[in-house]
DNA sequence: TATTGTTATACTCTATAACTATA
DNA sequence: TATAGTTATAGAGTATAACAATA
């Protein structure tokens, strides 16, 4: 696949420079592990963007379609799309605002929660086999390590 | 935002069942940690499929559209289109193949190049930053548990 | 008049199917 | 006949602008 004439050494600058590089494999493990946990999913087949906005119902119970937008970073519109389609999917229901009638109140379903708890447990089934594939010692090492990366994820 | 009638305690299994956590933490931890990461981009502004593109090429030399598609898991014609809007931005150049006349050599250009060391130059020094804000022995934790992420990454 | 949500419309990324050129 | 790539067309997902209903 790859031409013999073009190939270039992937030097990156950090081990040319011989500066310290945890950061820079720390994000590549980092990154290619989210990438394999992403892949993992649950029963019905969601678009990462509709199941985040099932996981935020999850942790902070239901909310109008503005307010998920403003927490999922995308526009009204396209968050009234996103609902519909989580609607038709029988995942979260509309409801009425008690009070204010122009509102709409989007609520996970049990079909929704229980997605929600499926794709994480199959999330954490994959990265617990792996962990399984450590010594008691390397554990201890990541269960060390999970404390600070937390700490560094939500600086 | 949330009406009060309507918020279920965020009761996870693991928690519930008194179940170790450290696979659910680590996975928490890193998902998010990787989307900061994702939100540090270069000069252009490309989707990260397109950024994906640039660094296999960054990694592995040139390569025709076909292998492209095939190591970025996606169709032919989508990648025609990727490569295509990739190289209107200056980012790689399209060459005959020196034999086979059906064939395209896609070749990261110069700027390419750039975009992709720049991009993670910007990761690098956000994760870098994070690192600096831990004592010594936290960072001797994250490099020996680097060494374990980046075999479970492969694994 | 301001706010909430929706509809209308368009752009991007992806896909499948059909087509062209070359091996 | 098989392979590499493209074009044609369609389906998600997202965006801005305009609109409807309600506060």
């Amino acid at each position: 696949m790859t031409i013999d004439t073009a190939c270039q050494p992937p030097a990156s600058n950090a081990r040319r420079t011989g500066a310290p590089t945890v950061a820079s494999d720390l994000r590549v493990a980092l990154t290619r592990i989210a990438r394999r946990l992403r892949a993992q999913r649950g029963e019905v087949d969601l678009a990462e963007g509709q199941f985040g906005v099932l996981t935020t119902l999850h942790k902070h119970g239901a909310m109008s379609p503005g307010a998920l937008a403003d927490h999922e970073n995308v526009r009204p519109p396209s968050m009234t799309r996103t609902v519909n389609t989580l609607a038709e999917h029988g995942l979260v229901t509309k409801l009425e605002h008690p009070t204010d009638k122009r509102q709409v109140v989007v609520e996970l379903s049990e079909a929704g929660h229980a997605e929600v708890r499926e794709t994480r447990r199959r999330r954490d089934q994959w990265l617990t086999k792996r962990l399984q594939e450590l010594t008691p010692e390397e554990r201890d090492t990541l269960a060390a390590a999970t404390k600070l990366l937390t700490r560094i994820a939500n600086a």
